[in-house]
DNA sequence: GAACCGATGTCAGTCACTGTCAACACCCGA
DNA sequence: TCGGGTGTTGACAGTGACTGACATCGGTTC
C-alpha cells in the first residue's frame, strides 16, 4: 500500500458514474470528480484520456472477448454464424454485471451525446477487429465488414432491450433472439 | 451586401476543409480557421457548434434525402427493399460531389479520432431517422433498427469504395452492389 | 427618420487537457 | 542498511475549445 489510498483508478470510475447520474456529464467537471476521489484532476486524465473514457473501462477485455468468439467457431460456419459466437462471448461477460449498474451506466450514456458518440465509436472498433478476424478466416469484403456491423448492431440492440429491461430474459437468450431477427430482416427479398 | 464579405458559414467551410487536410485537425485552431476568412473565432462558433461540425455541413439534407427515399418506397416493399430506396437517394446525391473533394474530406476524417466519432454519429442519426420511418410503415423492433443500421453499414462500406477511388464504377453502382452483398452475408445460416 | 433586426466584433471567463518537474513510498541489489 | 531505480501522485503553468453578455452597424420596416 502507497501514500494514498489503493485503486484511484477504480474509485475515479465510480465516482464518475456517480456524479454524471447525479448531475449531469455537462455539469461534472473532472476536478470535481477527482476532488470526491482525493486525487488531483492531473490524476485523473493519467488514468482516462478524456472525461468521456472514465465510463469504458472494460472495453478492451470485451472486444477481445468477442474477437476470441468468433476467431474460436469452427471452420463450416459461415460469417453471420461466427459473428453469432462473439456475441454470445459478449452477452456471456455483459451479463455477469449487475443489470441495475448496467441500466444506470446505460442511462447516463443516452442522455448525452458526447457519451454517445464515444459509444458508439466502441462498437465500431469491435467491428472492424471482428471484420480482421472474418477476414482470416478467409471471408472476403465487403462480406467481412458487412456481417462484422450487423453483429455489432444485434449487440446494440440487445443490449438497449436488456438495461431498459424492455424484455426481463437474460442477455443471452435476447442475443440470440435478436440474432435470428436480423437474419429475418435481411433473408426475404 | 452586408458590412462585410457575404457568405461566411460557407467560407469557413472551405477554410477549415484545406487546414485540416494541409496541417491535420489537431494542428488547426478554430481561430485559424476563422483569420483565414476574416472573421472572428466567436463567428465561427456561431455557425457551428464545434470544431468538428465544419465538415459535415450537409448533413441534414442527407438525412432528409435518405428518409423521403425510405417513406415513398412502394408498400409491398420489404423493409430492406425499402432502405435501399433511401440508399438509393443517398448515393444519387453525394454522386453529385466532386469525387476529388468528397476523397479530400473523407481522408481528413479517416485520419482523425474525434472526426471518425462525429462520422459514426452522423450515420447513428440516420438510421434512427430511418428506423422511424420504417416504424410507421408497420415495421416492428427490432426488426426496423436491424434494417436501418444494416442499411447504414452499406452506406458507409460503399461511401468508402467509392471515395477512396478502390472501384471506379459510379457511386449509386457501388451502392446497388454493397446491398447485394449485405444480403449475401446475412442470407445463409 | 426612428425603431427594429440580423450578422458580426469585443471581451472576459470556464474548463478540458497537456507538459514538466518535484516528491515520496516502495523494491531491489550491494 | 544504504543507495539507486521505479511507479504513482502533486504542483503549476499553459493552450485552446467553447460560452455568455454587450456593443456596433448596415439594411429593412413602418
Amino acid at each position: 500500500m502507497g501514500r494514498w489510498e489503493p485503486d484511484s483508478r477504480g474509485r475515479l470510475q465510480e465516482a464518475a458514474l456517480a456524479l454524471y447520474a447525479e448531475r449531469g456529464f455537462d455539469q461534472t467537471t473532472a476536478a470535481e470528480i477527482a476532488a470526491r476521489v482525493g486525487v488531483t484532476e492531473r490524476t485523473f486524465f493519467r488514468h482516462f484520456a478524456d472525461k468521456r473514457e472514465v465510463l469504458f473501462g472494460g472495453s478492451e477485455l470485451l472486444r477481445e472477448r468477442i474477437v476470441t468468439g468468433v476467431a474460436e467457431a469452427p471452420d463450416g460456419h459461415t460469417p453471420l454464424e461466427a459473428v453469432a459466437r462473439g456475441l454470445d462471448a459478449a452477452a456471456a461477460l455483459l451479463g455477469e454485471a449487475r443489470r441495475d449498474l448496467s441500466a444506470q451506466r446505460h442511462a447516463v450514456i443516452a442522455a448525452n451525446p458526447e457519451l454517445r458518440e464515444r459509444e458508439l465509436a466502441k462498437l465500431a472498433d469491435y467491428a472492424a477487429a471482428v471484420a480482421a478476424t472474418l477476414r482470416q478466416r478467409g471471408v472476403g469484403e465487403p462480406q467481412a465488414t458487412l456481417a462484422a456491423e450487423a453483429g455489432m448492431s444485434v449487440l446494440r440492440v440487445a443490449i438497449e432491450r436488456w438495461a431498459n429491461s424492455d424484455d426481463d430474459r437474460s442477455l443471452p437468450v435476447i442475443m440470440k433472439d435478436s440474432i435470428a431477427q436480423l437474419r429475418a430482416v435481411t433473408a426475404g427479398g
